[in-house]
DNA sequence: AAGACGATGTAGCACTCGCTACATACTTGC
DNA sequence: GCAAGTATGTAGCGAGTGCTACATCGTCTT
């Protein structure tokens, strides 16, 4: 009865990290079978056995991979509240130049790029990710703030609007966007 | 001395066009040789002699979209200033339903995702674009806008939050988030 | 012990990829 | 008219794609 059988060595479970590191540090885009399954130390052969199809693989992997920002993040934040809606932007940004987040963001616009396709699986990992951070974003808005719900959401539009121009090289904008809008105070006109 | 010479049918400039609609179409990541070739009535061959490699035509063409995107811009977009910071929003938002514009809101998250990987040619269409873009922020930006620069950088960060969060189905986190932001008036805290 | 069954390897299929070699037009300069 | 060069078609190469057929190996049940 003891159920504690052997077990496969290789599994969806125990592949999935193998699988992530290697999407992670190369990209969706060269994610075929032949590389992932070199990336696990297995074949193409196992990767369709145990996942089905390719399809159902980068499925699986994108709800791994939001997973594993939830706890990427969870790690490297912190959870007190900041003093201000800047300082709240501030410490999100700093964690931006974190190395062990940049893959994440360098696939973030894979990921976005596949859900503006309409590519199977890749809405429900992208909308986890942004539950994830927007719930962080709740969490670190000052407790004076008069909207934190609007205010997060705020706050996570400018976030990712400001990652997106760093992306293409337009960071310089970005922050002059963020300084004129945050900075000005009370004097923003609507 | 005429140089009204017949000239070859066929050349970068007029293949361009054709290319572009195809990728409008149909996306950056099926852009390979022969169904482009397809689509602009030539042989991948033929693709191959007029732009050297598919890099160099990848990079012609996207050069290309900057330009016709601009052109597009200028067309459907209005050039009188706006009265609020949040009238220039809803201008550009309202045309980011206008169908012709479309496809390149879908195109524009696999150049960004390009962007983020580093592919040539990806980077300078990017930053041309938002370049245009931003041009047009400014100009619309109302008279009496304390920092009309800073101000159209602010929004043009807004702007690309929100068409990101569209873009992964998140739209009404945008739009709260936008609200939040730009009608509290001047009792947004910084 | 025997058979059933899950797990894995090998080989391969039909296809697409970017690109090239080669041959052939067609136009142009002399 | 003829050579030269430019433009185009055909065929194919080697590599990579997702995926499958088949054989095998090992464990587990009975």
């Amino acid at each position: 009865m003891a159920r504690a059988k052997k077990q496969s060595p290789m599994s969806k479970d125990s592949l999935l990290p193998l699988l992530a590191r290697h999407v992670l540090a190369h990209g969706l885009g060269q994610a075929s079978l032949r590389p992932l399954a070199r990336a696990a130390g297995t074949s193409d052969r196992m990767l369709i056995y145990h996942f089905g199809s390719k399809n159902a693989l980068i499925a699986d992997l994108l709800s791994y991979l939001a997973r594993a920002y939830a706890a990427a993040l969870d790690a490297a934040l912190g959870s007190a509240r900041a003093r201000s809606r800047a300082e709240v932007i501030a410490r999100i940004l700093a964690q931006g130049e974190v190395p062990e987040m940049q893959p994440y963001t360098a696939l973030w616009w894979e990921i976005v790029a596949g859900c503006a396709r309409g590519k199977p699986g890749f809405a429900p990992a992208a909308q986890a990710m942004i539950d994830e951070l927007l719930d962080w974003l709740e969490g670190q808005m000052p407790a004076d703030d008069p909207d934190p719900a609007g205010g997060a959401r705020y706050l996570l539009t400018l976030i990712e609007g400001a990652m997106m121009l760093a992306a293409i090289g337009h960071g310089a904008s970005a922050r002059a966007g963020l300084d004129a809008g945050l900075l000005a105070g009370g004097r923003v006109p609507s």
